[in-house]
DNA sequence: ATGAAAGCGCTAACAG
DNA sequence: CTGTTAGCGCTTTCAT
């Protein structure tokens, strides 16, 4: 059988409270009972039940991350910023995949209450009424990421999208383009849908540049395949562009791949630039002139929001995280 | 605060023992009092402590996964199999990020341990004696993917990387092609670094093709870069090659950009197949033509092989999984 | 059909 | 410096 505390104490010749103790690095005991005690541990192999001790000291070391697809590139370089962190402090993090489905997320956030989970990091989705009571009656600390909420006061970690569409168009209003066309993704999403579009039409404005509206095309996600469906859309509708903004990598590459299709040399014929700055933009043909979201750092960013809430039971300040340009060569100076 | 199963009790009259059972879907107890608690239960948002109940029932519901590195598209797909499934059944995931590292693995060997998961799933690396000591120490089901030990009894589920590497370069000696030349990932890496580079040989050999030794380069991780690195490598020391197999896809990619540079045209000037069917390799420019291994599929399987070895205390067989090409646009039959 | 009570393995007063 | 003991919230005999 798996030993438990108590058959340390009995082989050590002490009591359970006082393992605990040599365990737990609190104070009362000697040099001698120690190393008793450590000997007995090491002899039996005995490794502490993180279950038994969650049950009374109400912390179970573990997070929980609710992402809306764990397998996008996206996805898990912020898991990957968060299970680091979560790591160097001794805690482990459940990964959850909710879909982007109500249902499941509702089904989520209740197993994690069960589970007793000590914070939760929520990514990417715009969060629902319904997830936001769920979190409130839970009681544990919250950080957003990559999302926010000006309804619910949770704090959170992410870009200025508005402003980082903004930089974006302007990069390529820098590099002589006056026909910029856009693609976005979800059309209603109010974190990374909208606001990088006003951000693209604002640009527009404050440059002299003229918005209009054929230029600029939705699609019903962030992924490659909308990048492609909305390229062609954009070359049938209004061909007459020198660039085009998209609204994230995945979308860029799609676009990417439909000019090389159909012979438009890039960024020779045509400048692209994306948004989010993921591993694959710098794989691509031609690498990818992109706005960066680092993206690692702001799930390492927040897992330590999460520990300071965790520890000191106070709200962080939520945290716009720097947008940047990363030049590579999607985009040419045309003028 | 939070109401625990005496709270629900109290308030519907009965004994812990009857809402436990009503809970647990135990016999015991009438309609009429099933109603009386469940009331109770609403009107408290009573939610078992699944702590508690880890505690008594020696069952966490919980289950770990060790990666190299989550932040891998490779990684995220399996990732993305294992927990659909383990949501399925009701299951939560504890994702480990190895690093590679042996004592970080050793360590989270030790976490898993202490909190008690149900089962553990070890990704991608050689499987150490350490790691395996620690591992049937603690006495739980164990499934390996895309990784096998042939020292140790436990069941994997993966593609057999010889064959597979066979049918590659097969298919680009049937597509014409008779200077082939490979790009392997890890050198001795007993997984997918020798026996992919056997199946390479052993297809040259098979169909009287003489294998070289200046054909073949390797490089020291499974990478983008690597790719990068090792296509230069061979473009100087072996230049005349029509084709190359990529022993991952992100390699393959790798090697694209590098001809790209050099002016050199896929599929009409070099023929490239890849190796693991990632979503980027549908989005690369020429679209990837590569073996494909399923990887949400293997995470799937194994985690169903998990559950039924957690169900029924016996071991699973181990899965050897259909590899298959998928053709694109990056080899050309020049025949 | 239901309840009382004994733990699961640990921590944390409290006493000495 | 060390031990005793009362829980943490739940499940599970064993009675009734």
């Amino acid at each position: 059988m798996i030993p438990t505390i108590k058959d340390v104490a009995r082989k050590a010749n002490v009591s359970t409270a006082t393992v605990s103790r040599i365990l737990n690095e609190l104070p009362g005991y000697s040099e001698k009972t120690k190393e008793k005690v450590l000997k007995a541990i090491e002899e039996l192999g005995y490794q502490p039940n993180a279950i038994a001790r969650g049950l009374v000291s109400k912390r179970t070391k573990t997070l929980g991350v609710l992402f809306p697809n764990v397998s996008s590139i996206f996805a898990s370089e912020i898991l990957n910023g968060i299970e680091d962190t979560a790591h160097e402090q001794d805690h482990s993090v459940i990964v959850c995949n909710t879909d982007s489905n109500g249902v499941r997320t509702m089904k989520y956030l209740q197993v994690l209450n069960e589970k007793r989970v000590d914070g939760i990091i929520f990514t990417s989705e715009v969060l629902k009424k319904e997830y936001y009571d769920a979190l409130v009656e839970m009681n544990i600390p919250i950080v957003l990421v990559s999302t926010a909420s000006y309804r619910y006061p949770l704090p959170f970690v992410k870009v200025d999208d508005k402003h980082a569409a903004y930089s974006a168009t302007e990069y390529l209003i820098k590099n002589g383009h006056k026909k910029i066309a856009m693609i976005s993704g979800t059309k209603d999403d109010s974190i990374a849908g909208t606001p990088r579009v006003e951000g693209y039409i604002q640009a527009l404005k404050d440059n002299n540049l003229s918005y209009e509206n054929r230029r600029i095309v939705y699609g019903i996600d962030f992924g490659y395949k909308t990048g492609v469906m909305c390229m062609e859309e954009l070359l049938k509708k209004a061909p007459d562009f020198t660039a085009v903004f998209a609204a994230s990598d995945e979308i860029a590459i799609g676009a990417l791949s439909v000019a090389y299709k159909e012979g438009i040399k890039v960024p020779d014929d045509l400048s692209i630039i994306g948004y989010d700055n993921l591993k694959v933009a710098e794989m691509s043909i031609p690498p990818l002139t992109t706005v960066a979201q680092p993206l690692y750092e702001m799930g390492k960013i927040a897992t330590n929001m999460l520990f300071s809430m965790i520890k000191n039971g106070n709200t962080a300040e939520s945290r716009i995280i720097q947008h940047r340009i990363v030049e590579r060569q999607s985009v040419k100076n045309i003028q």
